[in-house]
DNA sequence: CTGGATCCGCTCTGATACTG
DNA sequence: CAGTATCAGAGCGGATCCAG
């Protein structure tokens, strides 16, 4: 739109921008969160059953995180027992795109991705043995 | 493809396809190293001089890696002094799409992320400070 | 020129226990 | 229910020196 597109996006500053996404999306949970916010907002509880594994802490961690970067929205209801719903901002919808073509090519080339890794590591312990 | 694409690609198999994926391309210079080598193969020597920062050991530590899970070649000259060249495989440039994504929301969201972020933290420390 | 080896610090992550 | 606090472990990333 600016007429400027000619950089690659990736290099285009030198990858800061990309960097500063990559350091967010690049957690271990984020995405995960983001793409089960995608069906509606969430209370804390819901978010902790349906990501098994997760531990509070980086439940709160990445959920902070986000809310911070203004992907997330935060909506504490002032009652007894509390709660608090959890919910994707426009921006965090935004996200969903990019990042489901990226799950698509890991998807794709992951089983790959093992297959060489394997046969990669077997070389090498075969070379060592030797 | 085959049919069998109603599930999720993020949280498809609980995210370990993209976590997998993500292990490799989360690292700082995995996509900015395979941005480079977009255009064409290139020299270590080369590689490192496009990467500002990089140190030897990352640019090193990246290549093996990117080797190890086929989306880089490496092509080693026999000669004195020694002379390798690296490049993308197909797989690696079949990469390039979704980092391309990626990229360009980051180039699009990164400014609103980092202000939002200035502006929480902003209101974070004036908290503390009264 | 291309890398291997080592030391070191920082952050991510997880388990556990405690609070409003 | 929805967090916070603390402790400890693991891995990434960087600087530097050395070798083929």
């Amino acid at each position: 739109m600016t007429g400027s597109e000619r950089t690659c996006p990736i290099r285009g500053d030198g990858g800061r921008a990309l960097r500063a996404v990559l350091d967010r999306i690049g957690t271990r949970w984020t995405l995960l969160v983001v793409a089960t916010l995608d069906r509606g907002g969430l209370r804390f509880g819901e978010l902790e059953r349906r990501l098994p594994g997760i531990s509070q802490r980086m439940l709160t961690l990445t959920l902070r995180n986000l809310e911070r970067d203004g992907l997330v929205s935060r909506t504490a209801h002032p009652e007894v027992p509390p709660r608090v719903v959890y919910a994707l901002t426009a921006t965090g919808r935004s996200l969903i795109g990019p990042a489901l073509a990226l799950a698509g090519w890991a998807a794709e080339h992951a089983p790959d991705l093992e297959e060489r890794r394997a046969a990669h590591e077997a070389r090498e312990t075969a070379a060592h043995d030797e």
